[in-house]
RNA sequence: GGGCGAUUAGCUCAGUCGGUUAGAGCGGCUGCUUUACACGCAGUAGGUCACAGGUUCGAAUCCUGUAUCGCCCACCA
């Protein structure tokens, strides 16, 4: 299953750098080709599995792709280290009328179009496109990491998806949640179709509210023009109105119900009539009813049975209706209409207004409501029971505050408009007969009406809403309608991990969808991340061109570092901005990784001849606090890793891990090994083995965050330890056991001991940097270490090495002080650097008499805070406890520090 | 109009049980070819935790309000 030569023999050879170039295929191929991507039956647990977000086929991957694939692929390649049966589904979406839109563009520039070449040949064009774009997609998924299962692809045009999508239209269909109705819907005039009320963008826009009267028309006996006046935003639908409409409570209008107005510029005859939709209140009280072209004047038109008038064509583009207007773009009309209101002397007032215009989210083109034929899904009985699974425990999103965006949501359910105007996409699977005009509903494809026989059948020409395919992948991509294994295996699947923007396109109807056709919500937890948005803060987009390719970023700094940042620079569901001195952080985060590895490997090699085995973390024994120090540090490490993925917190886990390694493992343990390794044979095999082990678990901990670094490191590590390691039952760290926190190696004595020789240390360090004493030179060191004699004296070393000092001279007590030195003070410890000639008496009180004040301060706050009654009284006694020692160690400190300081004089 | 989020060091962000001397990286400053790493090492400066109230022995953290920025939803013409 391995290549023996996947690595080279000796660590000689490694490059000072790490090059991700150099090893990132390497491995993925080595993965894939393996089979480590395709789930693993563990009847003792759980399957895990994600269904991966489809990508549009559209184009290339963005970042957005990529934190989607970085947190799904970590969750993934945990849960495969646990040993739980995981599966990760891919696959792309065929993306109705982005990816027909951009085919159309294409053949725009060819000259021609979809109608010139006709129905199937366009469909066979944006095929060939698509499988272009698919195949460069799942190329970008494999450089970013992903170890999903690729034999198990869909594409949601595919024939199974296909199947599963007519399986549910029909159903829907039988159980009267679709019916097919002429109703006011958006639509978009560039792209010539329908779309849902999701698809429109609602943007606040500067406009104008133009007031226009129109004159009753006269009573029997009545003298004098009476008027009545009404604000529109969209002057040109004036064209089609066919009613005024007042709120029925409103006195002004009473008694002029039920007249009729002259329509001006057209002089049509419209009633007046009392409708509860008109708030009495707004503009002028009464408003233009243009049932055609609004949906609250289409509703209050079907309460009073006005007649509709279509004046904007679906192109956008004046009616035969509009009259003289006819012919004339749309907005255009609109100037045209309000100069003849005007010359009539109609309008009244003009004002500004912000306008919510409706956009169409594809091509940013104002929609217009129109009237038109379309088939529709009754939502209410499917949101009903999503809002149930979330009301009742089944079902958990994080983060939790988007439960109430989810519930609002379901709570306002609108029906859902399904049919497109398009030919990429799902066609419709309805026949209408011209002989007897009956609808056929079929599963398959039929040839001859289901009511009468006749063959004079046409399939209806639209297609379905590209969500009308998505919404079932949790459970289409594993073979429903068809129950098949991988249905029964994994569904319902694990986690829905997907960005919080889409949770009413997607999430929100793939729960609806889940409950209602297999009974179950189709993923026990929602996670939803934040949007990566560019240095400024603003949403990547293309046509800002503001994008980022992740493969720019990959080619530059490497996948580890782009996945490490996008990993740890967020917390669930708040929004990243992408910096490029982070990802070069983490760059050189897998670089230091690199060359921690370089100088285990290197230092440990001969030590490791036959006598070092397995560098797993059970079979190595303490010999020094140092050794105790970083076991402990790295079993409440993965104590706290593995609890914070587990609750989703990828970042902290991120980052704790990479606290631990640079600071705790390399900035310290790693230069302490330097001293240990001097030692007998005994203590470099003991070092050597702590070396490894902890390098190995903290790459096991790091496996799913920076799959490549650490799989190319793990394979140095166990070819140098274990004899035919390709042999070895896990010969792959992305199949290596997650590891289990080592309890008993907690060790807070270790902790606490060793953090007074790291400060010890440090204070020698500050000193000398402050005394300008030449790096190289050893200086001496007196300490004053009362009870902790025995362990400085076993720590000296470490002094010695890390602070270059000569060897320590330790004292319990001391009564007569050095002369002529530098005083420092860790905690309670005493130290003395004699440095004559070097020494500055004058800096030395000054420094002094600083500390001086901040224990003043520190013990002037806690003494008021332990003299508060109430503290004492009522704080948890631990807090209390914790106080009184602070206070006594400051207490000590300064003592020491006065004393010192009476020493040295005035 | 309704809802949500953010506001912490010069910059980008952590701080998820209320108790730390409020942290990290980058940037700044001072040093360093200490043979794993200059994609590095050692040290160091830098904060009224947006503002105002409140709860509490104790608030960056909980509550109320305000401001600024951002996002989402919405058929008042």
């Amino acid at each position: 299953m391995i290549e023996q030569n996947n690595a080279p023999d000796t660590t000689q050879t490694l490059p000072k750098a790490y090059d991700p170039q150099a090893v990132e295929g390497k491995w993925y191929r080595f993965w894939e080709e393996g089979g480590y991507f395709k789930p693993r039956p563990n009847n003792t647990r759980k399957p895990f599995v994600i269904c991966m977000p489809p990508p549009n086929v559209t184009g290339a991957l963005h970042l957005g792709h990529a934190i989607t694939a970085t947190i799904e692929d970590a969750l993934i390649r945990y849960h495969r280290m646990l040993g739980d049966d995981t599966l990760w589904v891919p696959g792309e979406d065929h993306a109705g009328i982005s990816t027909q839109t951009v085919v159309e563009r294409l053949l725009a520039k060819e000259g021609t179009d979809r109608h010139k070449l006709g129905r199937d040949a366009f469909v066979g064009r944006v095929w060939e496109w698509v499988h272009q774009y698919k195949s460069r997609i799942q190329d970008q998924h494999r450089r970013l990491g992903v170890s999903c299962d690729w034999s198990r692809e869909r594409f949601t045009l595919d024939e199974g998806l296909s199947k599963a999508v007519r399986e549910v239209f029909v159903r829907l269909y039988e159980e009267g949640l679709i019916y097919r109705g002429e109703r006011i819907i958006n639509w978009c005039p560039q792209c010539m179709s329908a779309i849902s009320d999701l698809e429109v963008n609602h943007v606040d826009t500067q406009g104008t509210l133009t007031y226009v009267r129109y004159p009753l028309k006269p009573l029997a006996g009545e003298t004098g023009t009476r008027y009545i006046s009404v604000a529109t935003t969209r002057p040109e639908t004036i064209l089609g109105d066919t009613a005024i409409a007042v709120s029925p409570n409103d006195a002004r209008y009473k008694e002029i119900v039920g007249r009729f107005a002259l329509l001006p510029l057209l002089e049509r005859e419209i009633p007046i009539v009392a409708d509860e939709a008109v708030e009495a209140a707004f503009g002028t009280g009464a408003v233009k009813v243009t049932p055609a072209h609004d949906p609250t004047d289409f509703e209050i038109g079907v309460r009073h049975n006005l007649p509709r008038i279509q004046v904007i064509g679906f192109d956008g583009i004046m009616t035969a209706e509009a009259g003289p207007y006819a012919g004339l773009d749309r907005f255009e009309a609109r100037k045209k209409v309000v100069e003849a209101l005007q010359q009539q002397g109609a309008v009244t007032k003009i004002e500004e207004y912000n306008v919510p215009l409706g956009r169409c989210d594809r091509s940013d083109t104002i929609i217009e409501p129109l009237i038109s034929k379309q088939w529709f899904v009754k939502m209410t009985p499917l949101a009903t029971p999503a809002l149930g699974a979330l009301k009742y425990g089944q079902l958990k999103i994080v983060p939790e505050r988007f439960n109430k965006t989810y519930m609002d949501w379901l709570e306002n359910i609108h029906d859902w408009c399904i049919s497109r105007q398009l030919w990429w996409g799902h066609r419709i699977p309805v026949w209408y007969c011209d002989a007897c005009g009956q609808m056929t509903v079929s599963r398959e494809d039929v040839t001859a009406c289901a009511h009468c026989e006749s063959v004079a059948i046409r399939q209806d020409e639209d297609v379905l809403d590209t969500w009308f395919s998505s919404w079932l992948w949790p459970f289409s991509t594993l073979g429903w309608p068809d129950v098949s294994e991988d249905l029964l295996r994994f569904y319902p699947t694990s986690v829905m991990e997907t960005g919080y923007d889409i949770i009413f396109f997607w999430v929100s109807r793939m729960v609806m969808a889940g409950i209602h056709f297999l009974g179950t919500v189709p993923f026990d937890t929602i996670y939803l991340h934040g949007l990566v948005r560019d240095a400024k803060g603003e949403k990547m987009s293309k046509s800002k061109g503001n994008g980022i390719d992740p493969l720019e970023v990959i080619d530059q700094y490497g996948t580890d570092a782009l996945r490490f940042t996008l990993a740890t620079s967020s917390t669930p569901g708040n929004d990243t901005k992408l910096v490029s001195e982070r990802i070069l952080g983490n760059r050189n985060f897998a670089n230091k990784i690199w060359n921690a590895s370089r100088f285990v490997l290197m230092t440990t090699a001969e030590v490791g001849q036959g006598k070092l085995g397995v560098p797993g973390i059970t079979d190595v024994q303490p010999h020094t606090l140092a050794d105790r120090w970083i076991l402990g540090r790295l079993a409440r490490l993965t104590q706290n890793v593995t609890r914070l993925i587990n609750e989703f917190q990828l970042g902290e886990a991120g980052r704790q891990i990479n606290e631990f390694f640079w600071s705790d493992y390399c900035d310290w343990y790693v230069e302490i090994a330097k001293v240990q390794m001097q030692g007998d044979e005994e203590a470099k095999l003991a070092t050597a083995g702590i070396l490894r082990a902890v390098l190995d678990q903290s790459l096991r901990l790091l496996h799913p965050f920076m799959p490549f670094v650490t799989e190319e490191v793990w394979h140095y590590l166990y070819q140098m330890s274990v004899p035919n390691y390709e042999l070895w039952p896990a010969s792959a760290l992305i199949i290596a056991p997650w590891p289990h926190a080592n309890i008993a190696a907690f060790n807070d004595e270790a902790e606490q001991q060793f953090g007074l020789v790291q400060e010890v240390i440090t204070r020698i360090r500050d000193a000398r940097n402050q005394a300008n004493v030449e790096p190289s030179r050893r200086i001496a060191v007196e300490m004053v270490v009362g009870a902790e004699t025995p362990m400085f004296m076993a720590q000296s070393p470490l002094i010695e090495f890390l602070a270059r000092t000569e060897k320590p001279r330790l004292h319990a007590t001391l009564a007569q002080k050095p002369e002529q030195a530098m005083s420092l003070l860790a905690g309670s410890i005493e130290i003395y650097l004699p440095l004559s000639g070097l020494l500055d008496i004058g800096k030395e009180i000054g420094r002094l008499d600083k500390e001086i004040v901040q224990a003043q301060q520190e013990i002037a706050r806690l003494h008021t805070k332990l003299g508060n009654q109430s503290f004492v009284a009522k704080a948890k006694p631990e807090v209390v406890e914790k106080e009184r020692e602070k206070l006594a160690a400051q207490e000590e400190r300064i003592g020491k520090l006065q004393a010192r300081r009476a020493e040295l004089g005035a």
